[in-house]
DNA sequence: AAACGCGTAGCAAGCGCTTTCTATCGCGAG
DNA sequence: CTCGCGATAGAAAGCGCTTGCTACGCGTTT
């Protein structure tokens, strides 16, 4: 039924082989009979079957971007960056082979010249919506893997639970094992692979023998590319933040964190409590609320905020989203920004700039971490010296911020 | 290097039929047999290789979506939908099998037990950001099809291009016909196909006899599935919006349009314009502008409009993201919403129920189209007579317009 | 003049799975 | 006691492509 690359050898009046070069490039073909496959090709409006070449070259042109919510701007930003380093590939087009002899670069795309001049190798880059949940982000790496996927990046932060960890780490190391590139994006680091070695394993090491063996098994591995991390600095950008409030004369600030038990809230927590230490200023308990990203999520925290503590003169968010509903929030209850209360955000998104008041908040470069993530996936960037680097957030002041005097 | 059935059939001292038969659950198989097998591929963490076995049967669980925007919450929440309906799956469980015999539906998930155990047929549905651009969208065309994916969805507008139409229509008739399920979600149905059969065609038929010719030859074809289509009303309920601001006694009212050659943006001014005359209402052009589907545009575009007619006791814009940028230009510029303008958005994304002041709105079942597309996509749900199903929108009437007296 | 190298193209052996057809076993029916 | 049938399991033939190796034709080199 469908078109064969036999079917486009026998109208060319050359071998599948023949088709096969002409088609990836990557060895020398003349250029009449490239000519005439390619005919043959647009003809027949052959498209390469995609599973049988994957599995003879044994790779893959697919891509997966796990998102934690592909609805929040923060991962449309990343998920597009990276997509975009996909395309932009090595420049390749189909045909140009190796072939040193024609400096021509074969054909090139002609706008409705048909479906086959998609350049090989280009990649298909895909994003996977775990909408937060653990499971799905599980199954969602085994499906990745069973597509013997060219790369996976894991964006956003991870969920804070030992087990769901090495879940993780295993199906990560699976993935790495089979060859797919992994990359993690805005994301911390994975902890010591220690006993997530094997899932089997009932627990920890029981003596320190046994423990001594497993390690020395750990580093033998050879190919044990730990992934390569581009983390955000959220901890550094949230003391940033606090520090400003606090330099205006900020004492009493509320918190808004984000939901509990993933890595970015703690880190972000961590590093408003430290600066609020190393200010000391006591951090009640009570000024600090967990929520959700979303809107509704800042706009319930913020009430609850004031309701348990009528004194803050600033509130800082999760994220920017759920700042511009603490703004809504105070503006329903007849409080000016900034002028009765500070309010701050988190990340930047394109809204938070013109927004009214303009926020004062953290500017993560999510552009920048996405493309990075998108070349490092292709192999197309070195990594990082220890595979792993840091992107820090600046601080951007605003409007939405003042001194509480005013 | 990779473990393969092979090698799992060799550990439980079976054939790699039967491993086949046990991971697919299509075949009768004895229970211990079964879980032999199950066992080895747990202690080898064996994952099927999804290009062999997808070459081999000739079939794919890849589903891809298409948007034009990612970090758009109205994809998101569309893209999101659809992607939960694929893994709602057929219920169906490893080795649950056909045997009539066991009542026992197999084994079960267990959380941690291994990376085999997501179920076999269970879809990897993707999502595909086309940032709008016609070329991305007929690259991932080829790509899923390259792929030979099982289904793939369209959503939101389309490019209003009779080149790009015609190459995206024949890029569905490849995929139909290689055997993929197309749907359109949110999306226009496709036009007459016409001479979009052979790109290679250099013109349309120059004669009757050929044009006959062809057209006989386009009836021909037995399996030409028009792609199931589900599209949103935008029309009708452009019209209701703006019959509710002439109910309320504008007739001053601007228009903020989406992107210019998109069908969405047509749709809605025609749903708009439909309104006006039938009420007898002007419209000037110096009325309309177009924008993109930001905030930064309906912010740029209300200045913009109030400039050229001062006079304007009402703002519609292209979605409610846009509509948001409108109320923070007017309250930039001193005006009060709705008490100096009214404004409306469309579209009723979750932010606009809780903006400040809520906003008044079309309300598109996004939820629904999304659950709807994907049910359609892994052919749960029989398709709507004639292939087509028109989702209207809810008029939301919120505290965003008023009349313009008061 | 024979040997060699280079530029091309074809042969054919897989890649790891699915699935049809066939073989085997156990057992009640004839 | 033998035949047939239902329930299982295995053998093996592909699925459509990639690629190492071989083959061939020519222009060079010794």
């Amino acid at each position: 039924m469908a078109v064969t690359l036999a079917d486009v050898a026998a109208r060319a009046g050359v071998s599948t082989a023949t088709v096969s070069r002409v088609l990836s490039g990557n060895y020398p073909v003349a250029e009449n009979t490239r000519a005439r496959v390619l005919r043959a090709v647009a003809d027949l409006e052959y498209v390469v079957n995609g599973p049988a070449s994957a599995l003879a070259a044994a790779t893959s042109d697919l891509v997966g971007i796990l998102v934690n919510d592909i609805a929040d701007p923060f991962f449309g930003i990343i998920a597009s960056a990276v997509q975009s380093e996909m395309s932009a590939g090595t420049g390749q087009h189909i045909g140009s082979g190796t072939n040193p002899r024609t400096g021509d670069s074969g054909t090139r795309r002609r706008p409705g010249a048909g479906p086959a001049l998609v350049p090989a190798g280009e990649k298909l880059a895909v994003v996977c919506n775990t909408g937060g949940s653990p499971e799905r982000e599980l199954t969602y790496l085994t499906l990745l893997q069973r597509q013997r996927a060219a790369a996976v990046v894991l964006t956003g932060g991870a969920v804070e639970d030992a087990g769901h960890a090495a879940a993780v780490t295993a199906a990560l190391r699976r993935l790495a094992a089979a060859g797919t590139r992994v990359v993690l994006c805005g994301r911390p680091p994975l902890g010591p692979e220690a006993d997530a070695r094997k899932p089997k394993a009932t627990a920890g090491p029981r003596t320190d023998l046994e423990a001594r063996i497993l390690q020395r098994a750990i580093r033998k591995v050879p190919t044990a590319p730990s992934p390569i991390t581009l983390a955000f600095d959220n901890r550094g950008g949230a003391q940033r933040l606090t520090e400003h409030l606090i330099s205006l004369g900020h004492r009493h600030i509320g918190y808004i964190a984000g939901p509990v038990g993933r890595t970015t809230t703690r880190h972000r927590l961590e590093g408003h409590r430290a600066a609020l230490t190393a200010h000391d200023i006591p951090d009640p308990a009570h000024r600090t609320v967990h929520g959700a990203y979303d809107r509704a999520a800042g706009y319930d925290a913020a009430l609850e905020l004031l309701r348990r503590d009528p004194a803050l003169t600033a509130v800082i968010a999760a994220n920017d989203t759920a700042a511009l509903g603490v703004c809504a929030a105070l503006r329903d209850r007849g409080l000016r920004v900034p002028g009765d209360i500070s309010v701050a955000g988190f990340d930047d998104l394109p809204f938070s700039a013109d927004a009214a008041p303009a926020l004062t908040t953290v500017r993560l470069p999510l552009q920048e971490a996405g493309a990075r993530a998108g070349r490092l996936a292709t192999g197309r960037e070195t990594p990082p010296p220890g595979e792993i680097a840091t992107l820090c957030g600046d601080l951007m002041v605003r409007e939405s911020t003042s001194s509480p005097y005013s």
